[in-house]
DNA sequence: AAGTGCGGCAACCGCAAAAGG
DNA sequence: ACCTTTTGCGGTTGCCGCACT
């Protein structure tokens, strides 16, 4: 409950917990003429409360488009990654998560997801491993290194939250205008995979594939993977726009081990990648590094953080 | 059974941006 | 161009229920 509870104050505005027949009064009030101005909503509606509630109840609450209950696993991932993206904008991680509000999400964020990153060592606000951090603490020139390449990853990511955030203002000028009450909620319904994100996984896979490209210890690792069912990850939809970014590499790996590292259903992981960021130039420095090393890029650049993907790679390694 | 601690979540607050006059 | 009003957003609060002692 609100911060302010145990009313009502002399103005007659009530606070606090909303009752089942206030509810009732809303919907209703609602459904029948839409919200319009939300400040003279409450005396139209017969509510004591202040307009501002009304519409913090219904868009938390009431809307008939809302999904509660249990996160899933994929809406875990997805959260993760945004927020590794887009930091606590909790409106535009909303925007990808249909029928989730964003005081659902940033609650479900503070009470259980950012506590489960920081378990596994990774720092829930910069989505870094802490180790890399204390490490650049003390100037060890290796770890510098790897915060340079940290470094170009935040470029990267700048580049594609620009174009994340263009994108989005392109598609609500294309939304038709609404045509009734529920209309302004549907537009909060984009795509579900947020195509800056599929350059990461595009990016991070890269990064792997290069390193078992170069690595003497992640050869190893080629061959464990070798004796499986072999796919090109470029079959798996590597491109941008129809056209080929990457190098044409050719990664064996099985459909179970490419949805097990990354956290997704077969049929979804990876996605197809859009936009053009030169994958080699930010990540091709990774080829001969330690598979520890690439655990953390992985990490940072994704922000995966499914128990699966981590126990797979560690078993590869 | 009673007391205490803690986590989850609904709802509030203040500020900023957008819209309207 | 400026001022006022409305809406949206993110941070914070505190009640409620559950687990533990």
């Amino acid at each position: 409950m609100g911060k302010s509870s145990g009313y009502p104050p002399a103005s007659g505005i009530k606070k606090g917990s909303w009752t089942p027949e206030e509810d009732k009064r809303l919907l209703a009030y609602i459904q029948l003429h839409g919200h319009g101005s939300w400040r003279s909503l409450p005396q139209k509606a017969g509510l004591k409360r202040c307009g501002k509630s009304c519409r913090l109840r219904w868009r938390n609450y009431l809307r008939p488009d809302i999904k509660r209950g249990n996160f899933s696993l994929h809406e875990d991932q997805t959260i993760i990654q945004l927020h590794a993206l887009l930091g606590n904008r909790w409106s535009a991680i909303a925007a990808h998560l249909p029928k989730r509000t964003d005081n659902e999400i940033k609650n479900y964020w503070n009470a259980n997801l950012k506590k489960r990153l920081a378990k596994i060592g990774f720092d829930p606000v910069t989505h870094k491993s802490k180790a890399a951090i204390l490490a650049s603490a003390n100037g060890d020139p290796k770890k510098l290194s790897n915060l340079s390449h940290i470094a170009q990853w935040e470029s990267a990511r700048l580049q594609a939250e620009a174009r994340f955030v263009k994108e989005s203002k392109l598609r609500m000028h294309e939304s038709a205008p609404a045509v009734s009450f529920f209309d302004d909620y549907h537009q909060l319904a984009p795509p579900l995979v947020p195509q800056c994100l599929d350059i990461l996984e595009a990016s991070a896979w890269e990064s792997l594939i290069s390193m078992s490209k170069s690595s003497s210890r992640s050869a190893a690792l080629t061959n464990d993977i070798n004796g499986l069912d072999h796919h090109h990850v470029h079959d798996h939809g590597l491109n941008m726009n129809g056209q080929d970014y990457g190098p044409n590499f050719q990664v064996p790996i099985s459909d179970q081990q490419l949805s097990s590292l990354m956290g997704f259903d077969e049929a979804t992981a990876p996605s197809v990648a859009t936009g053009s960021m030169n994958i080699n130039e930010h990540f091709g420095q990774y080829c001969g590094n330690e598979c520890s090393e690439l655990l953390v890029v992985l990490h940072q650049n994704i922000g995966f953080e499914s128990e699966d993907a981590w126990t797979s790679l560690e078993k590869l390694m």
